[in-house]
Order: C-alpha cells, then structure tokens, then sequence
DNA sequence: CGTCGGGTTGATAACTTTCAAATTTCGTGG
DNA sequence: CCACGAAATTTGAAAGTTATCAACCCGACG
C-alpha cells in the first residue's frame, strides 16, 4: 500500500502478502546501495568474491564465453531480480554479469540473508519462489532455443519480458521500455544479430509487435500470445508448500 | 568405505566426506522403494502429487512439450540423482518425467528430506550442492544449444554424461553404457534424430568416439575434450561456503 | 565534422530439416 | 527358441532456415 515500494517488494508482494514488519525486513536487506554505469562487469566467471545483489533499477544480464568468442546470454534481469545467489553459495561464479543500462544495486551479504530468513520466514519463502520462477524460466528459455522456430522465439521472449516486467509495474499490455540492443536479444536468443533484425520486422509486419528506439509495443498480444504458444502458468506458481 | 554404497551416498560422498552416521541417513531416505517400467510416465506436467524420488538404478528424462508436439528433454538423471525436488516444493509440476529405461527409486516426503536434514546438515550441503551442480548443467545446456554446432554440442554431450556417470563408478575414460535412443538424444539437442545420426557417424569416422548398440566409447578422450571445448570446471564445484 | 556503435538490407553460403525408403535391432507372443 | 511386427538406425536428395559477408544509413558524441 506504500506509494514508494521497491520493486523487490513489489515482485515478492505480488507472490506472498507481506506484513510492515516483512516490508521493513526487506528495506533493510537494501540498504547497502551501489551504482555500476552500463558495461561495467558487476561478477566475473571464476571470481570469487561472495557477494550478491538485489537490483533495484536498470537492467542486467547474466552470460557465459565460449572459447571461440560466441557469447550466450543466460537471463537478462530487470528490477526487483536477485543477483548471483549461487555466487554467494559457492567457491566461484561460473558465468559473468554485467549491466545492459547503469543500474543500481544492493549488496547482499550472506549473513544479511541469513537473518532476514530467521526474522521472516516468509521472505525467505519468497525468495524461493523466486529462484523457483527463475530455474522455470531457464527451462522454458532452453525449451525456446530447442525447439522453437527463431520468429515464434522472439515472440515469446517478447512476451515473457513483458510478464515479468508487470510485476513490478514496468510494463502494462500495450508495451514497455527495453533497453536491449538487437545483439544482446541475438546472443539471448541463439541467433545472428542480422536475422533478430529480419524477425523483429517481420513480426511488425505482421502487425503482431514492433520493437524499435527502445520500446516494444504489442499490437495484437492475443494474436501474438496464440503465434509464441504463450503459456505462463510457468511465470506465475501459486505459491510453495513449506514455508 | 562399504563395498556395497548406493549411488546417491557415492555421488554426495565424491562431494562432502560421509561418516558411517551420515551414511546411514542417507540410506534411510532410500528405503521406500519403487520400480517403474521404461516409458511409465513418473511425473506428468500440471500434476500435484507432492514427491519426489531418488534415482536408485536406470535412466530418467524430464522434458517439455510444445503444442505442435515437440518435445525438448531438459535433462536425463542417472543413478543417484534426485527426482522432482521443485515439485515436492511446489503445487505443480512444469515439466514431465519418464524413465528411459526400467528404473528403481525411492520416494522421497518432504518430511523425510527436513527430518534428514535435521539429524545431518552435511546431507543438506550436499544436496544444496548437488542442486546447483544441476543448475549448472542446465545453463550448459542451454550455451550448448544457443551457441555450439552440432557436433560440437553432442560430443560435449558425450563428455558430460561421462564425468557424470564416473561419479557412481558408471563410466570409465573409455567409455560407458548409454541406453538413450538417437531419438531421445536429437530431443536433448536441439536436433533432428536423422542429424544426430550424421552427427554421431562423423564422430566415430573421425575417431573421436562412437556411440552404437547402447554403448559409448572414447576413442580419443583428449581430441573430444578440445574438439567439444568441454571445460568440466562447471561439474565440480568445490564445494558451498554455507553449512 | 568525423567516427563509431547500432540498425537495416541484399546476396550467397552453410547448416539442418524434411521427406522417402531400406535395413537392422529388439521385444513379445507363439 | 523362433517369427513377427514395431521401433530404431541409416542413407540419399531436396527444401528451408539461419549464418556470413558486404554495404549503407543513422544518430550520438567527442
């Protein structure tokens, strides 16, 4: 009910209702804020340093190198995300993350965490919702390269962005604002720049959604929810059984 | 240390050393056992029923399916690994579980898992471990997919499943059993079954390895490391900072 | 004003699928 | 134990999709 609620809150509340007391555990678990402009890496592949963050503005993405120079684009994340929960947990980071826009940021300590956990279980609770939804979405994303045609794949990412861009209010079904270069949605989508090209126009041609100067629009989202094979009940579990 | 240990206590056990009480816990997770015929479905998409198993003998898959009836295997699980974890934690599966082959496995409540928990925290390290290590996998699979050609992704294939098998004494260098169908495999991929054939026919003209009659063999274990670009770094961690 | 990254388009090449069909393997019932 | 049918493997040829190469345009920015 606050007018000024951080999307963290925002995307857990849309999960499990949360109590002042919740709300005020999870500021407090943003109070260590940082800034990194666009392009400076934020975790290195093999870097050991435990820290995590929760992203409170811009966006990020998360990507791995191969030997040659190709570069695959795991998960982008948008406001509210976390960062590098397994960094925390374990020795090294086995992928890089760097911001797409200057972002803002909370460090995340994993003694912060622990004692938002035995404070409120239900934040907790929350938080595992939230690594549940984001292992989901790595399926589907796997799913999509697999098996889905380069233009129903597009579609679907289009889609998918703007599902979860609505959690925390940055979206609405006319559209939204994505600071994406073609190349990052091409390295995201396991295609060639050139060809994201050719699919974004003719996905404008078919007056399904345009994707230009920075904004998607969505002209016909059930049109273009039936050409993806939108389904989101993977986005939106109803909710995990221990607490 | 016993001659007889089950392939989930070999597996943990190559990750955190196990005392004799430890082990014993963890054999106590395993003792309701069930078999399943090859292609009985174990888990099925949207369903509710909240267990999960553990993977005594034979070969599962989970995978997704499209609405033009394509499918895309997510993972296959080997001896020792878990089942459904996500799906004891939330009200429906995503994602549907077969066996490949007969299997035998042993179902797991939550309640068992917080009481095993509870009497030894070095099981749920290795557990936490072992989620991530699949994790891990799953963005392997999702940059082999993405970004790697053909040969390339099944012979990193070929790899992976090896190191994976090694841990339960189920491969050595040379090679190992591998009851997976070219079908099953060109599902993993991202392929055509009739190009996973092509696929694995160059492998073999090119003395790599060969993978016939349910049998795969290393020809030159060094030339497929560099060949696949496979970097095993991603399979074992060494281990999580929390307890 | 010139450079540079991003976007756009066309032509060509490479890779993968699709379609068709023969062959082999495997599981099951007789 | 054999025979049979179904499933899996294998190969060829043609079609389709996506990548690669080459240019050009444009706006941001020093």
């Amino acid at each position: 009910m606050l007018a000024e609620q951080s999307p963290f809150a925002m995307k857990l509340g849309a999960f499990v209702s949360l109590s002042g007391d919740e709300l005020s555990t999870m500021e407090l678990l943003q109070s260590r804020r940082k800034k990194f402009a666009a392009g400076r890496e934020i975790l290195h592949q093999g870097q050991s340093k435990k820290t995590a963050y929760i992203l409170s503005s811009g966006w990020v993405c998360s990507y791995k190198l191969l030997s040659g120079g190709a570069r695959q684009i795991v998960d982008f994340q948008i406001p509210g995300d976390f960062l590098g929960l397994r960094s925390l947990l374990f020795r090294s980071a086995d992928h890089n993350i760097e911001p797409v826009t200057s972002v803002e940021v909370s460090e995340v300590q994993a003694t912060d965490l622990l004692e938002a956990f035995r404070k409120s279980p239900r934040v907790g609770t929350g938080l595992l919702w939230a690594a549940s939804r984001d292992e989901a979405m790595l399926v589907e994303h796997l799913v999509g390269i697999g098996r889905r045609g380069a233009k129903e794949r597009v579609a679907h990412f289009l889609l998918e962005l703007g599902a979860r861009l609505k959690l925390v209010q940055l979206s609405t079904p006319l559209g939204y604002a994505c600071p994406l270069t073609q190349n990052m949605l091409a390295d995201a989508m396991g295609l060639t720049a050139i060809h994201v090209n050719r699919v974004l126009r003719e996905l404008r041609e078919d007056r399904l959604a345009t994707f230009q100067h920075g904004m998607v629009t969505i002209h016909d989202f059930d049109g273009l929810v039936a050409f993806a094979d939108f389904d989101k009940s993977y986005l939106d579990h109803e909710g995990p059984l221990l607490k």
